[in-house]
DNA sequence: ATATTTTTGTGATTTTTTTCACAACACTAT
DNA sequence: ATAGTGTTGTGAAAAAAATCACAAAAATAT
C-alpha cells in the first residue's frame, strides 16, 4: 500500500512551503529528508511512486514540486467538515479552526444531543444532534469528526454514514464498526501519551514513535 | 522493531478493561482482534511475543492476560506530565485531564511564555515558562507535552530536553532536532484530516488509516 | 477410552516497506 | 572538449510486519 507514503507527501508538502516562504527555489532530497525525518532515498523512492521527478544534480525546483505534490493530493478547494460533541475535544476543535483554515480544511458546524448547548448564533454554530443528518444531506458534508463520549461514538457513527459521510476522524477509543463506506482515522492521544511513558520508564534513550 | 506489538498491547489492554466490565472471564484471540480491528493471529503473535500464553482451546483469563499485559506495559504509579502551551490545544488537554487519569496520566501543570495568563490558584497551574525547567528538576517530570505555535516548539522543546525531560509528545508540526536523549511522537490532528480528506476524494471506500 | 472439536502457539511464507548502491545525467571547472 | 563532482532515479537487497497453515493441546461428546 502507499498509504505511508501519502502521508508523507502531506509531510513533504509542509516542509516545502516552509523552504519557500524562507526563500529557496530548489531543494534536494537531504534536505527534504532532514526536515522530515527520513532518509533521502524515501524522499526519492515516494516522488518515484508518483513519476514526479527533479534534475539529477540540480535537485528538485520548490515551485515545480509543490505543484506536482498539491496536484496528487488535489488540495484546492475547501473541504467542509463537522464535528460531533461539543466536549473538551469538540470544543478545542472548534477554536482550533484557523488553523485548519491554513490546510484548507473549514469546520463548518458542530452538534450535540445535549441540546441545551445549542446555539445558533456562534460563527460555528452547534446544532442539536438531530439537524445533522439532513444538515450532512444537504450541505453534501463528506468529513466529520466523532468527538463524544465512548459510549455514543458507535451511534453517532452510524446516523453519519447512513447521512453519506465518507470520511471520520474518530476521537473515540473504540472501533466503529458497520458500513464499510467510510474511511476511519482513529485518534487517541492518551495511547499517544501511553506510548511515550513506556518508552521513556524502558530507558529508551531516542526514538520518534 | 516490536514497536507496532507494544501499541497493540496498550489497545488490547483497552479492550480487556472493557471485556471485563461485561463480565467476560475468558476470551479468545478472535475476540480481541474483532474489537481491535486486527486478524486473531496478529493478537497471537503479539502475545508470543513477549510469552504470553492462554489455554489451548480455552483461550484466555480475561484477568491474567490483563495482569500479563500490566507487567509488560508497567503501568502501576501515575505519571505526571506538563502541558506548554496554554492555547487552544494546551487548555484542551487540562480540561482533559480526567480522561488522562483513567490511564494514570496527571497533568500537573501547564507553562506559558505569556505570563499574564499565570495562574497559581487553578487545580492544574499555570505558571510562567520560565519556572518550567525548575520545576521540571524539582519534580523529576519526565514527559512533556508542546503546544505552542510552531516558531517555539524547538526552544521550548530544548529547554524541556535540558532540564531533563524524557519523552515529549509534540504538536507542532515541525522535526525537533537535537539532544537525542527523548522520545518523540508527534501529533498533528490537520495532518490526519488531510489525509482522510484524500481518500474520501479518491474514491477509497472503507479502510482504517 | 476414543473420537471430535476448538483454539492456541509458532515456523514458514508472503507482503510491505525501507535501505542500498550505482548507472545515468547535468552542471562546473579546467 | 574533458574531467570531475554532486544528485537523481531505480532495480536489487534487506528488513520489518503481517498472514498462513497446521501440529499440539485441552475440553467435550460418544
Amino acid at each position: 500500500m502507499i498509504k505511508r507514503t501519502i502521508n508523507r507527501l502531506f509531510i513533504y508538502k509542509n516542509a516545502l512551503n516552509h523552504f519557500k516562504k524562507l526563500g529557496f527555489v530548489k531543494v534536494f532530497s537531504d534536505n527534504l529528508a532532514d526536515a522530515v525525518g527520513v532518509t533521502p532515498s524515501q524522499v526519492r523512492k515516494d516522488f518515484s511512486a508518483f513519476a514526479i521527478s527533479g534534475n539529477r544534480r540540480g535537485g528538485y525546483r520548490v515551485n515545480d514540486l509543490l505543484e506536482n505534490i498539491n496536484k496528487i493530493l488535489g488540495k484546492n478547494k475547501v473541504e467542509e467538515v463537522i464535528v460531533v460533541g461539543s466536549g473538551n475535544i469538540g470544543r478545542a476543535l472548534i477554536r482550533y479552526n484557523e488553523g485548519f483554515m491554513k490546510e484548507n480544511i473549514k469546520i463548518v458546524a458542530a452538534f450535540d444531543t445535549d441540546s441545551s448547548k445549542a446555539d445558533r448564533d456562534n460563527a460555528i454554530p452547534i446544532l442539536p444532534f438531530e439537524e445533522m443528518a439532513d444538515f450532512i444531506r444537504e450541505k453534501g458534508i463528506k468529513v466529520g469528526i466523532i468527538a463524544v463520549p465512548d459510549g455514543a461514538a458507535q451511534h453517532v457513527f452510524e446516523v453519519m454514514a447512513n447521512a453519506g459521510i465518507k470520511g471520520v476522524m474518530n476521537f473515540a477509543p473504540i472501533m466503529l464498526k458497520g458500513t464499510p463506506t467510510a474511511v476511519i482515522s482513529n485518534v487517541n492521544l492518551a495511547l499517544e501519551l501511553e506510548n511515550i511513558i513506556y518508552y521513556v520508564n524502558a530507558g529508551e534513550s531516542a526514538a520518534y514513535l
